[in-house]
DNA sequence: GGAACCAGCCTAGCTCTCCTAGGCAACCGG
DNA sequence: CCGGTTGCCTAGGAGAGCTAGGCTGGTTCC
């Protein structure tokens, strides 16, 4: 009696509505039982989709590195050069911008061993900072050394951002990202020697 | 009977406690009852020095934060330029090497409003950022924008570093760091117009 | 069309963390 | 040595994570 229909769970649509929680309330507030809230179901229901509260963490660690590699792959398109960088910067930044429990959950520690999926999607984000390269014709390691600069900036800048760093000073923060943007590209087309 | 020796808690040693804890087993080890076990008490007795576990992480906070200021003035002392820029930034990820958890927790979330210790630690951490840049003798806000940029590029590099970012490549992360000081230091001296 | 099977969601119940209320004992000042 | 304060206690409740096992609705196959 009062049979409800049964809600459909699966672990996409799980991990779909873990990432829009993570976007509303941040991605402390990502639980099982949030989740199972959410879907009217009592919590024990999801560890048949999911296997534990790790498990849902690092699913969304994925899905917002694919998305995240998705828009770059995107920003890159067609550009070279300063176009390229900017054009990736700011689409690393509005993304953490707009999804930013998303962009919380793709700082997650993984583990290759076990987490495959999540450490290829990494991967595949990787690639793509190390694509903005191409127009500046760099020579490994120097290559490495300055995809490692790139990722380091972007990921530190938004950062402070989002954990509000730079409230107290009046500067627009979109002002100093595109002087940052300049630096770098001037960085990169002057590549200092050894 | 039995009855043990006071164990003498403070919100001082406990906060000492939760770092050394925090270094050990991560940041997300750090709880009430972990600490409470550490001093062989039970976890309902901390909350006579501690408001709640809130409290603890934002104290853990303010001390990693003021322990990084002292190094970043330590490291500037005596001198300029490059120098101050390279022996700040060996000292910030010294520091994130030595005490990951301490590290982590210093990126706290916090609210300025509340918990005003931790945001005065904060902006003495930053002003101390803002000095490496008195040799570079740059303008406002062009001030701004490097030690926004700065800040990024130090914090966004070791969070990569500590979260493994770097392990599938062989070439060595101290290597990159060292390169990327360099590309700053290149960029503080010829920083682009407008 | 019935039987058997499964998948999906359930209840029950454990552990752990956080936190409050109230008790008793140790130490400290007078 | 007596009263007050402080410090740690027990008891207990809420919420999160997770496991074991049960019931049922939908599919499959004779």
């Amino acid at each position: 009696m009062g049979g409800m229909t049964r809600a459909g769970l699966t672990a996409e649509r799980l991990t779909l509505a873990a990432a829009e929680l993570a976007d509303e309330a941040g991605l402390e507030n990502v639980t099982v039982s949030a989740l199972a809230r959410r879907f009217g179901v009592k919590d024990a229901s999801l560890y048949s989709h999911l296997r534990n509260a790790r498990d849902l963490r690092v699913r969304l660690a994925t899905l917002a590195l694919t998305e995240l590699a998705d828009r770059a792959a995107a920003a890159l398109a067609g550009r070279a050069g300063r176009d390229a960088l900017v054009a990736f910067a700011d689409a690393y930044r509005d993304y953490a911008g707009q999804h930013p429990g998303r962009y919380a959950a793709a700082q997650l520690d993984l583990d290759p061993e076990t987490e495959t999926a999540a450490a290829d999607a990494a991967r595949r984000h990787a690639e793509m900072t190390r694509a903005i390269l191409r127009g500046y014709r760099l020579p490994e390691p120097d290559q490495t050394d300055a995809v490692r600069m790139l990722h380091g900036a972007f990921h530190g800048y938004v950062s402070l951002e989002r954990m509000g760093g730079f409230r107290h000073h009046p500067r627009p923060a979109d002002a100093s990202w595109s002087r940052m943007l300049d630096a770098l590209d001037a960085v990169l087309r002057n590549w200092p020697p050894q």
